[in-house]
DNA sequence: TACGATAAATTACAGATGTAATCGAAAAGC
DNA sequence: GCTTTTCGATTACATCTGTAATTTATCGTA
């Protein structure tokens, strides 16, 4: 059983870009990441990476000069664990009150609706 | 407008305590907080209590030598911003694919997902 | 082969967080 | 009134986070 290993806000967004593709090189991701968000610092972005391997949630394969990254966590497992400590630490651990609470403070559109009534169609 | 300000993990379980009765002496809530999970230290609640204060999440009322705290923020508003971070940075803001992913995952019961369709009902 | 450009490793540093211990003042008991 | 107990205030300290700069190893180039 592998356990998820607890990934920070900043961290998140590094993740991201390699669960969309990986592996990559170091400047591959800084690109992503600055493409995103011009307010990326390279350096940052090298710290976090490191941050993350040293966590376990990233491998990488080093070729000569070059490091290509890739996750060594899911990000289903990850959102998973996410939402399991969101939802304990803010609603109590159920869905239900999380839901109403966003229907109705959020003003969700006519289409969301329908897309989340959809979602639970069928289900049951 | 006042903003909200980012409460930690452990400062959550120690704002519920004061969202479910207020006001309340320091003692009742070590009380409280014990009574939940056995590990809390008074010190560390201590601790929490003071840090609240500086972020201005708690008031106080002093009286002579025991203080009664009080929430200055609503819990409504500050699942409202967790709720808002939390969506961001794990389903990349987006509600519908964080249901979705629940509802994959998590095996919601029957019970629950007649109780979601009854929130969405009438709404729309 | 020495030199400059690169990329990775190491170091920096302040603020937040988890987890308390200690200090100080006030209240309560002797 | 002096002492002990209590409660709040201050201080402690390691780890995590955000945000980088500096140092070192390496590769291609002159």
């Amino acid at each position: 059983m592998k356990s998820i290993p607890k990934i920070s806000e900043t961290e998140w967004e590094v993740m991201r870009v390699l669960w969309g593709k990986s592996p990559l090189a170091a400047g591959e991701i800084i690109e992503a990441l600055v493409a995103k968000d011009q307010s990326w610092h390279p350096k940052t972005a090298k710290t976090l990476l490191n941050r993350l391997v040293k966590k376990r949630a990233l491998g990488y394969d080093k070729e000569g000069r070059a490091y290509f990254y890739r996750p060594l966590v899911r990000e289903a497992d990850c959102a998973m664990a996410e939402s399991e400590s969101f939802l304990d630490r803010v609603f109590g651990g159920s869905l239900r009150p999380m839901l109403a609470h966003l229907v109705e403070r959020k003003k969700l559109s006519p289409a969301e609706i329908r897309e989340l009534k959809r979602l639970l169609e069928g289900k049951e």
